[in-house]
RNA sequence: GUCCCCAUGGUCAAGUGGUCAAGACGCCACCCUCUCACGGUGGAAUCAGGGGUUCGACUCCCCUUGGGGAUACCA
C-alpha cells in the first residue's frame, strides 16, 4: 500500500535515492578537510550576525584544506524579496568572504548543484516518495481550522501543542480515504511520522556540538511537515537533504536552531544519512529600548544591517578584524604580538568560540578600526575613500578624483614613526576629519581661546603672517611662534604658566591655537606646520589675512 | 505552559579545584606635549543568589533568579 501511495502522490519521481549517492559522491579531501557552508534566505537583509556566521564557515573550510560553499535557501515563497540573492552576494563579495562553489551572479558554480533550494525540488521529492514508500512520512490534509481546534484542546488539556500521535488525525488514513481527498482538490503537506515519545517515555539524544560540546535533549515526538502544500520542502527536510547530498561537514549556524536539532536527528537517521557536526554559535545580541539583551533581528536593526557599514565607510578589513575578535577571544592577543600579518595566520579555534551571546559594541569596532585603518597605506585609503565617496557622498568625488598627490599626504598626516596618529574610523569620518584641506568645506567652526583678546589674536595673526617663511622647518617655525607669544606676554612654556599663571596672559599653546584655528578651523588637529606645507604658502597667507 | 541554551567589571572576556580573579574597549587621573591624536603610568569596576561535594570552590552537582531561543505549510 504505501508503494503505491508513493507512486500516487510522486508519479512524476523516477530517480531512485541510491542514484544520488552516485550524483554526488563523497568529497576527495584530505584528512580533517571541512565542508562548510553558508545557507542565507533571500529576504532583502543580511546582517552583521550573517556575517560572523560566514567567517566561521569560511575559516574553519579554508584552514582545513576543505569547501565552503554559498546556498540559497529559498524554500519560503512568501518571503522571497527579487534581488535579494545579489545583495547577499555583493555583501560578502564587499566584506571578501570568499566561497569556493554556490550561487554566483553568473550561476551556478561548482558539482553538487544545483544551490538554491528552490531547484532542487526533484530531490526532495524522490526523498520523501522514499519515506512514504517506507511508511514513515504520510500526506496530511488537516486544514488551518483542524490544527486550530487541536491547538486549542492540547491548550486546555496542558498537553505540548502540534501534530503528532492521536493528533494527528491523518496519520492513519487509507489508501482509499487519500485518494478521495485528493479528487476532491484537498491541499495536502507531507508529515514525517515521527516514533518519537515525549515526556518521561522520550528517548534522550545526544549530539557532540562543536562549539558546545555534548548536548543532550529529548527525542523529536512531532509528525512535522517536510513539504509544504506547494511540494516545496521545510527548512528541516532541505537541510538534512542538501548537507548529506552536498556533503556538508559541519553545519555552522545559529543557536536559535538548537531546539529543532531533535527534528534533524530524526531525520539523518530515518533516511539513514551519517549526521555532520553541528557547531551552534551564539547570536549577536544588542540593547533594544526597554534596555533588554535580546537577539539582533532583521527589522528592527536597520544599523546593524551590513549596509550600515558600508555606508558609513568601516573598511572591510576593519569589520573583519572586530568580528575575529568577538569570535575568537584569543585573537585580540594574537593580533597584539603579530601586528603585519594577515588575519588569515590566525589559527582559528570552535573551542575558543564564546557559548553566550555577544552584545554589540560600536566602540569597539571604532577601536579596532583605527588600528586596522593605521596599517593600510595612505594610497590605498585614498582609493577606498574614493570608492566610498563614489556612492555614499558623490558630491566629494570631484574633489578627491585624480588628486593622489595631494591627498596621499594629507590621509599620512602623522602617520609615519613609532607612534603613528589613529585618526581614522571610517571614510565618512575621514572626509569630515580632512574637510578643511578643501576650500569649499573649510570654515571657523572652534572659539578662540580665552586667553586671547581680540587685539592679541590681531597680533598674533599679523606678527605670524610678517614673520612667515614657508620654508623655514618645523622647528624654526614653532621658535617664531614662541617669540611672538613672549613678546605679546605669553610663556614660552605652559609649565611656566602653570607656575605662574598671574605673570602671564597664556602660555605658547594659547598662541599656537589662534595659528591653528585661523588655517584649520578647529583647535584641535594634526601638526600645523605639516599641514601648511600641504597647503602650501599662497593658501595659507589667504587663510591668515581673512583675520586682520 | 513545555523544552533547550546561556550566566566573571558598563561592554568583550581569560580562567577549567588552591591566582593578590589576566587582558582589551570605555571611563577617570597623571606623564609626554604648542592643541588633538598616539604612546606611557596608575585608578575605579566583576565571579547573580542559596544550598551541597571538598581540607579548599569562579571552577563540580542541585535549586532559585535573570537573560536568550524554540514551540509555523519562516528560516
Amino acid at each position: 500500500m504505501n508503494k503505491e501511495l508513493g507512486e500516487l502522490l510522486f508519479p512524476h519521481i523516477e530517480k531512485k535515492p541510491a542514484e544520488y549517492e552516485s550524483i554526488f559522491p563523497a568529497r576527495e579531501l584530505g584528512e580533517g578537510a571541512m565542508v562548510t557552508r553558508l545557507g542565507p534566505s533571500p529576504t532583502g537583509f543580511i546582517h552583521l550576525g550573517n556575517l560572523y556566521g560566514a567567517f566561521v564557515d569560511e575559516r574553519l573550510a579554508h584552514q582545513s584544506g576543505g569547501k565552503f560553499y554559498l546556498r540559497i535557501e529559498d524554500t519560503d515563497d512568501k518571503r522571497f524579496v527579487e534581488g535579494a540573492v545579489f545583495t547577499i552576494i555583493d555583501a560578502l563579495e564587499f566584506f571578501d568572504i570568499k566561497f569556493d562553489e554556490g550561487a554566483t551572479k553568473d550561476g551556478d558554480m561548482g558539482d553538487y548543484g544545483p544551490y538554491s533550494q528552490s531547484e532542487r525540488g526533484e530531490i526532495y521529492q524522490c526523498f520523501a516518495k522514499e519515506l512514504v514508500e517506507r511508511g514513515i512520512a504520510y500526506p496530511c490534509f488537516m486544514t488551518e481550522d483542524e490544527i486550530a481546534a487541536v491547538r486549542a484542546e492540547q491548550e486546555a488539556n496542558k498537553e505540548n501543542p502540534g501534530i503528532y500521535g492521536k493528533y494527528a488525525l491523518n496519520r492513519e488514513l487509507t489508501l482509499e480515504e487519500i485518494k478521495e481527498k485528493i479528487n476532491e482538490g484537498m491541499p495536502y503537506v507531507i508529515r514525517l511520522k515521527s516514533d518519537g515519545k515525549q515526556g518521561e517515555e522520550a528517548k534522550i539524544i545526544s549530539v557532540e556540538d562543536g562549539i558546545r560540546g555534548t548536548l543532550t535533549m529529548p527525542e523529536n515526538f512531532q509528525d512535522v511537515v517536510i513539504l509544504k502544500a506547494t511540494g516545496i520542502p521545510t527548512y528541516h527536510f532541505a537541510h538534512v537533504i542538501d548537507d548529506h547530498f552536498m556533503r556538508t561537514t559541519h553545519v555552522v549556524r545559529g543557536e536559535e536552531w538548537l531546539s529543532s536539532l531533535p527534528i534533524h536527528v530524526e531525520l539523518f537517521e530515518k533516511l539513514g544519512f551519517e549526521l555532520p557536526v553541528y557547531c551552534h554559535t551564539a547570536q549577536l545580541m544588542k540593547i533594544d529600548e526597554e534596555g533588554n539583551k535580546r537577539k539582533l533581528s532583521k527589522r528592527k536593526d536597520p544599523e546593524l544591517s551590513l549596509d550600515f557599514y558600508k555606508e558609513m565607510g568601516y573598511h572591510p578589513e576593519a569589520v573583519r578584524e572586530y568580528l575575529l575578535t568577538i569570535l575568537n577571544s584569543n585573537y585580540e592577543e594574537w593580533r597584539m604580538e603579530n601586528k603585519e600579518l594577515p588575519c588569515e595566520e590566525f589559527k582559528f579555534t570552535m573551542e575558543k568560540m564564546s557559548n553566550s551571546g555577544a552584545l554589540f559594541d560600536l566602540n569597539k569596532l571604532n577601536d579596532v578600526s583605527k588600528d586596522t585603518l593605521v596599517r593600510i597605506p595612505a594610497k590605498d585609503l585614498y582609493e577606498f575613500l574614493i570608492k566610498w565617496a563614489r556612492t555614499y557622498k558623490p558630491e566629494i568625488v570631484s574633489i578627491l578624483e585624480g588628486r593622489e598627490d595631494y591627498l596621499v599626504p594629507i590621509l599620512d598626516l602623522g602617520r609615519e614613526g613609532q607612534k603613528p596618529r589613529k585618526d581614522f574610523v571610517c571614510a565618512s569620518q575621514m572626509f569630515e576629519f580632512i574637510s578643511y584641506f578643501f576650500d569649499d568645506y573649510f570654515n571657523i567652526t572652534d572659539e578662540m581661546p580665552a586667553e586671547t583678546s581680540a587685539e592679541d589674536i590681531k597680533a598674533i595673526i599679523g606678527g605670524y603672517l610678517e614673520t612667515y617663511d614657508h620654508s623655514d622647518d618645523q622647528s624654526q617655525w614653532f621658535d617664531k611662534i614662541r617669540e611672538l607669544g613672549t613678546s605679546l606676554g605669553y610663556a614660552a612654556k605652559p609649565k611656566d604658566f602653570k607656575k605662574n599663571p598671574d605673570e602671564y596672559k597664556g602660555h605658547v599653546g594659547h598662541v599656537s591655537t589662534v595659528i591653528r584655528i585661523a588655517i584649520v578651523g578647529k583647535s584641535q588637529s594634526p601638526d600645523v606646520w605639516e599641514i601648511q606645507q600641504i597647503l602650501g604658502e599662497q593658501r595659507t597667507r589667504d587663510r591668515l589675512n581673512k583675520f586682520i
